[in-house]
DNA sequence: TATGAATGAGCGTTCATTCAT
DNA sequence: CATGAATGAACGCTCATTCAT
C-alpha cells in the first residue's frame, strides 16, 4: 500500500508536515502517559487517542500498531533519559562529589519519573518483548555506565577508590536503591507503615544510600560510627 | 439469602466442604500463575477460572470479585512468603554468616519467585488499591526487618557490626539489589547485553552484593583490594 | 473455563433449557438468512445477532467463533437438505417417471433455494475451509447420489436405461444444470437479456433438461424430433 | 476542477501518460486477483493498493469507488474471454469435432480460471448489482452462443445433429457442467470424497460430458451400450 | 499527476459481571 | 453448592472514503 508512514520522525518543513508531526507527537505524549498509568494491558488504543485529541485510526497509521506505538514511546523514553543523562554528567575530577551527585541523580530521576518504572515494568511483565525490537537498545544505559567508571577511575588514581570495581556492578547497586525505593512505594508503604514520599523519608534514604555506596567503592571507609 | 462464603478460609470438614475447599484452592492458585504472567489487567476471569478448570461464576462465588480475588492472592503470597522467612531465619550468633545467609535466601527468593515481583510491580501501578485492604499489612515485611535487627545487634555486640544502622535500612538495601536484579530481568538483558540468568552472572552478583552489604555494616572492612 | 456449551444440540426440557435452545435456533435462523444474503465476509455477527434478537456476545457463547456458527449453518442446510431429498424419493419401479421427478425436484429445489447456492458459493471461495470440519460431511450427498442409482439401475433392469452409466455422473449433470441457472440468474440475466424468473422461462429449462437427461441415458432415445 | 480520468483508457502516448497506464493497469490487475480470492466485500482497497504497489487514493482516482473498480474488473474479464473464445473458435465445418472442442475449452477454460467463477459468484450474490452498469453487457456471451448456433446449424445441414435445437440452451447445458465441476471443487470435494482435479477425474467428467452432449444433439445417438 | 493526512463507522472478539434457578 | 444463560460495554483493529495541497 506505500502508505504508512510508520516510524516517520522529523522531515519536511511545510506546513502539512508540521501539523502531522504534532499529531504524531500529541499521540506519543499521551500514550506514554496512558501507558505509565494502566500499563501496557489497561492503557487502551481509545484511552490514548482522546488524550491525544486524535483517532484511534491514527495510532495506526503513524505507528501500525498498539505494540509500534509501545516501542515507540520506551525509544522515545531512553533517548530523552540518555540526554539528561549526558547534560548532567558531573566532573570527574573530584570523585566523591561526583559519585555523590550521580547517586543523587539516580535517585530523583526514577522518583519523579514514575512513568518511566511503570513502562519498565510492563516490559518486564511482557518478558522484554518490545524492548528486544529497539534498534539503539544496547547504547542506552551505556551513559550512565561510563559515566560511572570514569568517575570510578578517577578515584582509583587519585587512591580514594578501590581498584577492583567494576563500573557496571555500581551501577547496577545505585540503580537498585533508586529504582525500590521509588517503584515499590505504594506496597512499600503499606508494609512498613510509613510515608516513603515524606522530604524526611527520602533524605534518610538518599543520605544512607550515598554513605554506603561511599563504603563500598572506598578504600579507607570511616573506621567506625 | 444470599449467605455469601466471600474470604472463606479454612472451616467445616465434610466431604462437601473439602471440595469445596479444592475449588477454592484451585482458584486461588489459577489467580496467582496468572495475574502474575499477565498483570492484573491483562489477567481475565476467565483466563483463571479455565486453567483452575472451574468456572467464572465460582470466582464471584468465592471471592466476590476480580478485585477481591487479587486480594486473595496478595495475602497468600504474603503470608507464604513470611512462612517461609521464618523457616529459613539463619542463627543470629555468627553475624556475618547469617547476614551472608539472608542476602542469598532474599536474592535466590525473588530471582526464583518471578510471580511475586510481577503481582508486586502490578500492585503499585495500581498505586497499591488492593494492599491497602489487606487486614494485616503491616506484619508481612515484619518478620524480615526483625530478623535483620536481632542478626545486626548481635553483630553489634561482637563488635563486628556497626552501631548506627537501622534494620529497616539494612533490609531495603539488600531487598534493592535483589528486587531490582530479578525484577528487571529482561530491560537489562537487552540494555547490557548479557544473560542474567547465566550460572556465572549470578554468582558475580551474588557476591559482590555480599561483599559490599558487608562494607556497608563492618566496623572493620578490608582496606584496600 | 468449562463454560461454554459450544454445538450443544438438543438436551434438558427444564424451561431454561427450553428457552436456550430458542435462542440458539434464532442465532442459527438469522445467521442462515444473513450468510446467504451477505457471503460469508459480508455477514457481520452484529447483522446476525440483530435479526436474531440477541447479543453479539451470545454468538460465541453458543457457537465459539464466527467461524464456528457459520459451520453450524452449513451442517444444519445438509441436514435438512438430506432430509427432504429421503421424503420425496421417487418409487424407482417407473425410471422415467422417477428421474422426471428427480429432476424437477433438483431444478426446483436449487431454484427456490438460493441460500443454499450463496453458502456454497462462499464455501467455494473460501476452499472448503469450515466444510471440512463438518463431521458428517461424506454423509450429505451420498443420499441423492444412491436415489439416482436405484432409478438407473431399475430402469436398466428394464431395458430403458444404459447400463454403462454411474449414478456419480448422472447425479452432477442433474445438479449442474440446477446449480448454474440458479446460481447465475443475475449475471446470465444481463448477458442474455432474458428473465430467467419468468414461468415461460422457467418451464422451457425445466423440459431441456429432463429431455437431455433422459437422451444421455436412454438406450433408445427419440431419432429426430 | 476535479477533472477525474475515471474510466479512462487508452489514450495519449506520452510518457506520463504510460506511467499512469501502467499505475491504472497494475491496480486493475490486483484487484482481479484480491476480489477473485476474497470476494467484494472480502477483497478491501488496501489489500488491492498494496498488492499494487499503489496507494488507497490512486484506486479513488483512477476508478472513483470500490464499486466503480469492480465494474471495471468485471469488463476486463468480459472483454478477455470473449478475445480467447474468438481466438479458439473451431472450423464448423466438422460438427462434432467443433463441438467437442467448444465443450473442453469451455471445461478446461473454467477449471483454470477459478477467479472468473469467483467474480461471478460474488456478482450474483450482489444479484448482478455492478454487472448491470456494464455498458456492452449484452455482447459478452453472445460470441460464444453465435459459435454454437454455427455448429449447430453446420450439423444440422450435414444431417447430424438435430434441427429442434436453440444454440442458447446448448450453450447453457455446457456451461452449466464446466461451471459446476469448477466452482464447486471443494464442496464437491468434501462430499464425494474426491479429488476433482486429479488428471483422471478431469478425464473421465471431460469425456462424460462430450459424450452427453453428442447424444443430446445427434439425431442418431449411439444405439446401446 | 499524485500523495500524505485524516475521518468515523464498523469489524470480530473478549471484558467483568449479574440473573434465575 | 453450583450452574447455564444472559448482558452491554469495551477491546485492538480495519473499513471505504474524503480533505487539502
Amino acid at each position: 500500500m506505500v502508505r504508512s508512514p510508520v516510524k516517520n520522525t522529523v522531515r519536511g518543513t511545510g506546513v502539512r508536515e508540521a501539523a502531522a508531526q504534532e499529531t504524531r507527537g500529541n499521540i506519543l505524549r499521551a500514550a506514554t502517559k496512558v501507558f505509565a498509568r494502566y500499563g501496557y494491558d489497561g492503557g487502551s488504543v481509545d484511552k490514548i487517542s482522546s488524550l491525544a485529541k486524535s483517532h484511534d485510526r491514527m495510532i495506526y497509521y503513524y505507528f501500525g500498531s498498539k505494540e509500534g506505538l509501545f516501542v515507540a514511546v520506551l525509544e522515545d523514553l531512553y533517548r530523552r533519559m540518555d540526554e539528561t543523562e549526558i547534560k548532567v554528567a558531573p566532573d570527574p575530577s573530584k570523585p566523591v562529589e561526583a559519585l555523590e551527585s550521580v547517586i543523587r541523580f539516580k535517585l530523583h530521576y526514577y522518583w519523579n519519573n514514575p512513568d518511566f518504572l511503570a513502562l519498565l515494568n510492563s516490559e518486564n511483565l511482557h518478558r522484554g518483548r518490545h524492548v528486544s525490537k529497539l534498534e539503539r537498545k544496547g547504547e542506552y544505559s551505556a551513559v550512565a555506565v561510563q559515566n560511572i567508571a570514569r568517575i570510578l577511575a578517577s578515584g582509583a588514581e587519585q587512591g580514594l577508590f578501590r581498584t577492583d570495581l567494576s563500573a557496571r556492578d555500581v551501577f547496577l547497586l545505585i540503580a537498585s536503591t533508586a529504582y525500590f525505593y521509588a517503584s515499590n512505594r505504594y506496597t512499600l508503604a503499606a508494609f512498613l507503615g510509613e510515608d516513603l514520599g515524606a522530604d524526611e523519608a527520602l533524605q534518610h534514604w538518599e543520605a544512607f544510600v550515598i554513605d554506603s555506596v561511599l563504603r563500598v567503592v572506598r578504600t579507607n571507609p570511616p573506621a567506625a560510627s
